[in-house]
DNA sequence: TACGTGATGACAGTTAGTGACATCACGTGC
DNA sequence: GCACGTGATGTCACTAACTGTCATCACGTA
């Protein structure tokens, strides 16, 4: 991460990283699968907090009121760590690969949440337009935390956005 | 194509590519970006058609119903390839690095749908999410076309979607 | 016919990532 | 206290995706 930092990701052979941390290549790549997951190894973890979040919100909640308490889930974890996230969000947004495995990151957690709708009884394509839709939020209000100011908690940018989707999909109120 | 269909992607090396294309490897490199960039290089003009619907759309729709616009124009170009989408799909589902890729096409196709609208007058996040929102029912829209049957056209999907989407984040409507 | 230009080939080099085997530390059962 | 299995690490050889550089070649033009 440090190297990352400093002089970009592309620039940062896995060699270097091996000795830095004082091991050799190979047993880099036993740890990480290749040089992008380093960025991403706590991807499964908020992911199964979000899931359960999901799966334990109230059975009365509608399919997007139970994906924003997984999202809200998510605000609350990642919320704490605002510089690290912004420091980790500009190695990302450099370079194209790691933006492809972020992507792919989201793409795995929407059809996990679609999952815990489904096992909530909630059908296609319900569960996964919901689901979508929520990462589609969680993505816009993430961004717009990073590089908002400090003092703005993510869980507030999280509620507005939601609500902002509500309104826009409201064809009839503000519009012709 | 031939080769991805029959050995799979990642069995298949560039070598085998330029060699029954009749060309060295490094003119390969020169045509593609990468070896992925292949089953993408209809992107740009699909990002073009989408982006000229949206900005060519009425001024008085909605932000959400000028995104339906794209959509629609989308669904129009791609769906009388159905055979072409589903063996393409089939190819990309098979391999993680083609769904980055894939992934990180859509992400630069929502970028350029925000910027249609906010050029339409609308502000952010009401672009971003709108746009975001339209690329999550293009995405599962266009999955439930490839794996659903050969006579249920893209158009009526899609629009299934977008109103099955409105209907989810009407939160109080059929919930508590 | 000489010349500039754009496309291609030839070739060497870097780096990510993998497979196979050796080694080594360490806890367990005897 | 010692043999032994096991999991983590090192070593080495190898493949394949890319990249930079220079040579070559076809072709339209002055």
């Amino acid at each position: 991460m440090t190297l990352y930092v400093e002089r970009g990701f592309e620039q940062t052979t896995v060699a270097e990283i091996a000795e830095l941390a004082g091991l050799t290549e190979r047993t880099f790549f036993r740890y990480f699968a290749d040089k992008r997951e380093v960025l991403f190894s706590g991807a499964s973890s908020l992911q199964e907090l979000m899931v359960n979040a999901v799966r334990d919100a109230p059975a009365t909640l509608s399919p997007y009121d139970a994906i924003a308490q997984g999202i809200a889930a998510a605000g609350e974890a990642i919320g704490p760590g605002h510089d690290r996230a912004r420091l980790r969000q500009h190695v990302i947004d450099a370079n194209n690969e790691l933006k492809e495995r972020e992507l792919i990151k989201m793409a795995t957690l929407s059809g996990a949440l679609a999952q815990a709708l489904h096992e909530r009884g909630v059908d296609e394509p319900t569960s996964s337009l919901a689901a979508e839709a929520g990462i589609a939020v969680f993505r816009v209000a993430f961004e717009r935390w990073v590089r908002g100011r400090d003092d703005v908690a993510l869980g507030v940018v999280i509620d507005e956005s939601i609500a902002t989707l509500s309104a826009i999909t409201h064809r009839e109120e503000r519009y012709a």
